[in-house]
DNA sequence: CATACGTGGTT
DNA sequence: TAACCAAGTAT
């Protein structure tokens, strides 16, 4: 008799064993190499800038600004040493420009506290502006081999369909990392590239609006094996039309493009709610994204 | 735990 | 056409 307050019974995740035997083969055959990052010779720095720049943004639209990137800037001094607005032009229209902000930061705090080298501990990473739970295990695993979870939005879902479930919950729990934690064989080169392959897994056969099962390396071992994504949103969406992030985008477009500082005639212009645009200009200063010069003009942060 | 934070590809 | 959602982080 199970005690009341246990859960409800779920089809128990594979072994690591099993897990892997299935997994690494699949991943040989199915790993995206041409994904620029994954080159030979990639540095931890290399590494770290295309899983910033992937935070929420699709790994298509990173690649050709990654290049750019990494040709104009190889090490974290290089882009600690960058004008600021060099920094978010070449950043493009990745979105959430505070990502490339903080990437600079991360640069200069590790050209001056780490001596040029990007930590290999995920504690230590984490402690870097703009590098989270996902991230620091990103580059301790990508590209340092350790055995660590790395949970992102695919192996939330490959590992919540392998429980029986259509998807995770809103955010990373404890819950999923230890899931995923227990996935993982003894032997850490060999459960980094576990890691890597649950990740793939969930971004080309495991995906968010439908299952590829007949497809699938895992598909005996999963408890959502032939089961239809419900339709709908699996969780609440942020609007972005008419927003203030929507005027934020406005504003930041019109000076990545301008030639030299703006005119406030000019901010005012990109939209027809003149308070939305204070408010929208107000915070990308308290940001540090944008600043003025000596004539009262909106520029780019030069620093 | 919920929400703000950009932009565009895919369905 | 819209809706959906993308290698998340900070608050």
């Amino acid at each position: 008799m199970r005690a009341a307050s246990e859960t409800p019974t779920e089809p128990a995740l594979p072994s690591p064993e099993l897990l892997a035997e299935r997994l690494l083969p699949w991943f040989d055959a199915n790993n995206r190499t041409e994904l620029p990052w994954r080159r030979p010779g990639t540095t931890a720095w290399g590494v770290l800038v295309s899983e910033v720049m992937s935070q929420q943004t699709q790994v298509a639209r990173v690649a050709p600004v990654w290049e750019a990137w990494m040709e104009r800037w190889p090490t974290p001094a290089d882009l600690a040493a960058a004008p600021t607005a060099d920094v978010l032009r070449e950043w493009g229209r990745m979105g959430y420009p505070r990502r490339a902000l903080r990437l600079q930061e991360c640069a200069r705090a590790i050209a001056e506290d780490h001596g040029g080298t990007v930590p290999a501990d995920p504690a230590e990473l984490e402690k870097l502006p703009g590098i989270g739970n996902y991230t620091a295990a990103a580059v301790a695993v990508f590209h340092y081999g350790g055995r660590h979870a790395v949970v992102d939005t695919n192996v939330r879902r490959v590992v919540a369909r392998l429980g029986g479930r259509a998807d995770a919950g809103t955010a990373t729990t404890r819950a999923d990392l230890a899931a995923t934690a227990s996935l993982l064989p003894e032997d850490a080169p060999t459960a980094a590239r576990v890691s890597l392959a649950l990740m793939e897994l969930g971004a080309l056969v495991c995906t968010a609006r439908k299952t590829e099962c007949a497809a699938c390396p895992l598909s005996d071992a999963c408890g959502f094996s032939g089961q239809e994504v419900p339709a709908g949103p699996s969780r609440k969406r942020q609007r972005y039309k008419g927003t203030n992030r929507h005027v934020r985008g406005e504003v930041m477009a019109l000076l990545r493009d301008a030639d030299g500082p703006v005119e406030r005639a000019r901010i005012d212009a990109v939209w027809h709610d003149a308070r939305m645009v204070n408010e929208a200009v107000a915070q990308l200063i308290e940001d540090g994204l944008i600043g003025t010069d000596e004539a009262g003009r909106f520029e780019l942060p030069s620093r």
